[in-house]
DNA sequence: AACAGTTTATGATTTTTATCATATGAATGA
DNA sequence: TCATTCATATGATAAAAATCATAAACTGTT
């Protein structure tokens, strides 16, 4: 985990484009300067449960999730982010900055971090920016209320194919790529137990829908995958 | 629903204690005189998915239910609301003002019109106010996903015990009270069927564990139904 | 009061999902 | 290198929950 100081200029950063459109020039100056960078190696915990936060931390490359543990210690992964995405404005400012999500690396990644101070401050000062803020939280949020319902309406088969079409629409947008994750971690995404992700991807296997080698994913079937997962 | 332009002088409301906070006094005075105020009937429709929302509405007296409909014509109830509940936070800004969730009353209410434009211009002046609106929001969004994967990692027992205590511990207060809601809509607010939530409330009136009489619930044994809601 | 429609209720059955058992290959570490 | 753990895999079984069927109680309407 090396934390470097001084890493890009930010000039051409996409996050410029996303929360930070409406910063004016010396207060994305400000945010340049005062962010940091951290490198995590695949697997590495970025921050757990209870732990202060003091930045907002966002995904510059890589891959992450967020999860959270229940009191019985079961797990359940809330999201999985790629570069850019906004879940993390949902771990901050919130019970005095104690995160109640945890957060890890799924693939090497690189993080960034502002100062929530500096954050504050520029809700503080520049309406444009507060009002986007709360624009891309809300949006946010709701996404993520809406995928869990959505999820929890299908069956087994329909979560599977779900997720797999999830991963290659969203996250690799093409219709082979390695999983990022284990069946484990997929039954903690989609709510059921690792021994049945394990066994209904085989059956997408046998039924010829998918084509599995390992890690490896290979949808063959899309329009298939699709209505079970529309109609499971 | 009657509509009706002025109704209090919002100096003693509750509201300003919560999100409206740090308003300066001539901007909580313009808050006041902008606000309008309708009052609805047990079972009516206050707007619908797909609506426009020019208001940011809270629930002045009441009860009220945020809900979602699948495609499919399956409803999800996502929230119950009591008045002055920051839930109404997560139904605006998003998506060009189009609400994804649908709203309805179930115990005659009163709601407080705000105009979004309103809101929006005073995130815009005033930092404070931003500031407090977007913490309210995120402890708004955390606490419902939150509730989610509580219940969704409980059984049908641990599910109704739950939403049992729920109702006794955050809506009403007391141990003895009136079920605002058919046993079919608790099925939408906890994800099982109608039949199993009355199954299951026999069962825990034949362990003696509540009374029922029609909508009447009286807790009798509150231990027990926390150790069934926790062990669920 | 009679009627339809809805809500509550309960039992029987089927379906879905979790759990348990066992095996194999891959990764890890002393 | 060999034991150990972990991920994947599959079958058998048990448990959980949904569905189906039926009926009584209640609501609102004419």
């Amino acid at each position: 985990m090396n934390e470097v100081k001084y890493v890009c200029d930010c000039k051409e950063c996409i996050i410029r484009n996303l929360i930070f459109k409406h910063l004016r020039s010396e207060e994305f100056q400000e945010v340049c300067r005062s962010k940091t960078q951290k490198s995590f190696k695949k697997g590495q915990v970025v921050f757990e449960k209870g732990q202060l936060l003091e930045h907002l931390i966002y995904l510059k490359s890589g891959l992450v999730k967020y999860y959270y543990s229940t009191n019985e210690g079961k797990v359940n992964i809330i999201s999985l982010s790629i570069p850019f995405d906004a879940f993390s404005l949902l771990t901050i400012l919130h019970n005095e900055q104690i995160s109640i999500y945890s957060m890890s690396v799924l693939e090497d990644s690189t993080l960034c971090y502002i100062p929530l101070s500096l954050i504050k401050n520029l809700i503080h000062i520049n309406g444009d920016f507060a009002l986007d803020f709360i624009s891309k939280l809300i949006e946010t949020s709701n996404k993520t209320i809406e995928q869990f319902l959505t999820l929890h309406n299908k069956n087994l088969r329909g979560r599977v194919a779900y997720f797999m079409l999830y991963l290659s629409d969203n996250i690799y947008k093409k219709n082979i790529f390695e999983l990022p994750v284990s069946r484990k971690e997929i039954a903690e995404i989609i709510g059921m137990t690792t021994e049945n992700v394990i066994r209904t991807l085989s059956e997408f296997r046998k039924e010829k829908i998918i084509k599995i080698n390992g890690k490896e994913i290979e949808i063959l079937e899309k329009e298939r995958l699709s209505k079970i997962s529309q109609y499971g």
